[in-house]
DNA sequence: ATTATAGTTGAACAGTTATTCAATTGTCAA
DNA sequence: TTGACAATTGAATAACTGTTCAACTATAAT
C-alpha cells in the first residue's frame, strides 16, 4: 500500500502524476548545481572518442610529436591536431617546442586513474 | 641535435616525413588492441551527456521511478526513459517493477569511482 | 471490459561533432 | 629570401546524438 503523503501531482512540470515527493525533495537538495554536472559532462566528452583516448593512452606511455601519433594511429596530422585542441582545453596534454616540432605529453595523472576505473567496469561485464 | 637513426619516412601511412620510429614502435606494443580503446570509448560516450550524468547522481542517492526523475530534472517520462536504455546497456543502472511502477538504482558503485576522478579534474582548474 | 496511468519505443528533427581539404603560420637550412 | 616541412586553423561535409511527438505495452482499479 502506497503512503499518499509521498505522492504529489506535478502536471505542470511533467507529464507524471504520481511521485513520490519526499525522495525528489531529498535527492534536489544534495545534487550539485546545474553548472558543475554540466562542467563534468563536459569533461568526459573529451573521453568519449576512441581517437581522443588513443591519443591519451600513447601519451601515458611516452612523450610523442604530432607526427609521431599521426603514424600510430595512421591518420592525418590535421585530424590529430584538432584533438589535441580538444584534449588542450580539457587541461589534459601540455606541450613544448622544440624547433619545427611540437611534443606533446599529459598535464597530469587524472587520465590513467579514470582509464583505470574505465576499465574496470567494461572487463566485469 | 637530432638522432638520425631516430627518424623515418612513412610517407605512405601519413603526411609526416620525420618521426621517432622507436618511440612509435614501442608504444604501439603496448597499446591495449583496437576493441578495447572503442569499447572504453563507447563506456565513457555514457558520462558524456548532462542529463546521464545528473540520473546517475540522483540514483546515487537513491533508487527512484521514471516519474521521480522526470520531475527532479524537469524532463518527460520519455526522455528519461531514452537516457535510462543506454544507462542499462552499459551495465550502469539495474531495476526492479512494482506495479505500474518501475525503480531504478545503480548496478554498482563504478559511478562514484568516475565521478569523483572527474570532479578532481575540474576543480583543480 | 473499460479506463487511467507508468513506462517504453520508433521516427523525425535539430544540434553537435569528427574528419577531410585547402590554406596558413612558424621554424630551420641553404 | 627562398624552399621545405611540422603544425595549426577554418570551412565544409557526413555521421552521430538528444529530445520531441505519437503510438504502444503493461499493470491496476472500477
Amino acid at each position: 500500500m502506497t503512503d499518499k503523503k509521498n505522492l504529489k501531482t506535478y502536471g505542470d512540470v511533467c507529464d507524471c502524476e504520481v511521485i513520490h515527493a519526499d525522495v525528489v525533495e531529498n535527492v534536489k537538495h544534495k545534487m550539485p548545481v546545474e553548472d558543475v554536472l554540466y562542467d563534468l559532462s563536459d569533461f568526459f566528452k573529451v573521453f568519449a572518442d576512441s581517437t581522443r583516448v588513443k591519443i591519451l593512452w600513447a601519451l601515458d606511455e611516452s612523450e610523442m610529436c604530432v607526427c609521431d601519433m599521426a603514424v600510430l594511429l595512421g591518420m592525418t596530422k590535421s585530424a590529430i591536431s584538432h584533438q589535441l585542441r580538444a584534449l588542450r582545453e580539457a587541461n589534459l596534454v601540455k606541450f613544448r617546442r622544440e624547433g619545427k616540432v611540437v611534443y606533446y605529453s599529459l598535464s597530469d595523472d587524472h587520465v590513467r586513474d579514470i582509464f583505470e576505473k574505465g576499465m574496470e567496469h567494461i572487463k566485469e561485464k
